[in-house]
DNA sequence: ATAGCTTCTGAAAAGGTTTTCATCTAGGTA
DNA sequence: TACCTAGATGAAAACCTTTTCAGAAGCTAT
């Protein structure tokens, strides 16, 4: 591998020279610049990674945290996030945590050992020592999907539980009465989605039966389909299911489909994200939409804004969201 | 950040012993061990990421690189191999290239800029002079769903020929004589797949007709709705459509379903790859599976036995690929 | 002629680690 | 007693950059 000493013998000056053409600084003779360029280029040079961020104390690296269920939307999210943050001249590395105590410890060293520019959080820990920790060492951070003002952290977010009194709400008013709920747990959005639901009941003089929830062991599809199941066996009156992510909507319509139970035509379902799949389910998934993509671009901007003002913006951005619909709700009497 | 100097200070000892204990060299008393692994644990210390890929000339990270279309079937190898990469200690890090000459250029900047300890190629580069220069540079390297013998690579793939063929010799049997074919462009599997699709119809002596195969934009839903969709507009005789990947497949059969032909009363449809998602559908997508999980994870175990060992093992495994039959093929006559 | 700018350049330090080499001590051997 | 060896430790170099500081050369203003 070639360095800049090298270089810097080649084209007869210094290896400060060289420094200073490379990062375009003035002060040096245009002849010069010249030559150095010619040969960096002739010979292939590109400044060592692991030198610079040592000497300049950064890594021009975001971190994306995220609790180890790698789904559909987060697969979106990650990619506008980093899409963007390519854009603005950082890597992005991901962290995927594994929920255990360990894993935890081991983001905290790799923390500690690369000097990160910068870290965005999706889905809130179930820990806060972490948040704390980053608070006191004052690294710039933007959190996704959620927030948390007590740390003055800049956030992008929906309003969860809105979204999902929304969803509920175009159930009610399509003429549903047994309403039932698949959530998830482990994670603040699927508690949160799920008041939303109870909230909507409330506000239209419906009753909770608790025997119309299911707390699925997970968000994907097939802990959608085993929930499903398992609210069918129960035997109660349901004329619609509101599922807390498309994800789990799209394994309870399966599971409808499987037990011979048509949608929308016995059972109605609806979800929440609007995840690309959705659109391409049969029949089409009606849904309310999170904007995935804008969110992913908030958050990296966020971050980045942070690091290039040298100061938090503290700045919470709560995005909007609509009703999509499609197919899966039928209006009843 | 507290340094290997501080503990050095704190301890009472040099920073060669600190180092020596850290990285548990012999010949340091079990006493002064003690004592600077507590000081270690009391203070937090992490070594530095920076100076230690410096000195050791190593990054302990992986680079996986892959063309920009982040479907379906990447986050699921990806999640493999990004698992498996961390059980054997190294870091992932992502390079999403963009299909231009300046994301090829920049790749490679950052290919020499950071020591990367090996890469896995995830699908086909157009261009080879990557590869070229990699075998110039003997660094550490599996591919991943391709194989390229010429260069000596370890690589992990299907046939993807004689999958796609398996997946049309399925609707053959079944009676399917007007057989469609759904493909995209760019990328090697498609143009392999298509061949299947076209050897299966010659060993069976079906004619080849060129107005039932769709060569669509890209390799997802969206495309594969939209190719459908001109497939029924040419209004030739079509009983089954073989879809080049899950995702084409997945977008067919909604655009079957939006034009009101049933699937597979009217139309069967099989696809390749077997995403999780594929088993979801409205109906079951009958399909030719890809052991993705074992792909991801045999990829993450070339590149760390290359590493490890010190050379190539020059070992392509062909993992086989099998039918699972769900619900999008019906038989006739 | 002198002092004081400007422009350009190089030497050296710093950043945090690992490793080599040298040194020191204690114990064993001739 | 003199010498050697093994174990334990520290000093210093090396990895590659950036940046600070100092100095040289050429110019302008006094």
């Amino acid at each position: 591998m070639v360095s800049i000493k090298d270089i810097a013998r080649l084209a007869g000056v210094s290896a400060s020279t060289v420094s200073r053409v490379l990062n375009e600084r003035e002060y040096v003779r245009s002849e010069v610049r010249q030559r150095v360029l010619d040969i960096v280029k002739e010979r292939g040079y590109v400044p060592n990674h692991a030198a610079r961020s040592m000497v300049l104390q950064r890594s021009f690296t975001i971190g994306v945290v995220i609790p180890y269920l790698f789904n559909m939307f987060q697969r979106q999210l990650f990619a506008a996030m980093e899409f963007f943050l390519e854009q603005h001249g950082y890597k992005t590395q991901f962290f995927f945590l594994r929920w255990s105590e360990s894993s935890e410890q081991a983001f905290l060293r790799r923390l500690k050992s690369e000097a990160l520019d910068g870290i965005i959080f999706v889905h809130e820990l179930d820990n806060p020592s972490i948040y704390h920790y980053i608070k006191e060492i004052n690294l710039p951070v933007t959190l996704c999907t959620f927030e948390r003002t007590e740390f003055g952290f800049p956030a992008v977010h929906i309003d969860e539980e809105a979204s999902a009194k929304l969803a509920t709400e175009y159930l009610i008013q399509r003429g549903h009465r047994d309403i039932g709920l698949i959530t998830g747990e482990h994670f603040t959005f699927g508690y949160q989605r799920e008041k939303g639901y109870k909230k909507a009941l409330a506000a239209h003089g419906l009753p909770y039966n608790p025997e119309l929830t299911i707390r699925a062991a997970s968000y994907n599809p097939e802990a959608g389909r085993a929930g499903m199941l398992t609210l069918i066996k129960r035997k109660q009156p349901l004329s619609a299911v509101f599922a807390a992510t498309d994800e789990l909507a799209i394994g309870a319509i399966k599971a409808l489909y499987e037990s011979g139970v048509r949608v929308p035509a016995d059972v109605s379902v609806v979800g929440l994200d609007d995840i690309d799949i959705s659109s391409f389910t049969t029949p089409g998934l009606t849904t309310v939409r999170q904007p995935i993509f804008e969110m992913g671009k908030k958050s990296a901007d966020l971050v980045c804004d942070w690091i290039s003002r040298g100061h938090t913006t503290d700045k919470v951005e709560q995005f909007s969201t609509i009703i999509v619909e499609r197919e899966s709700v039928r209006t009843i009497g």
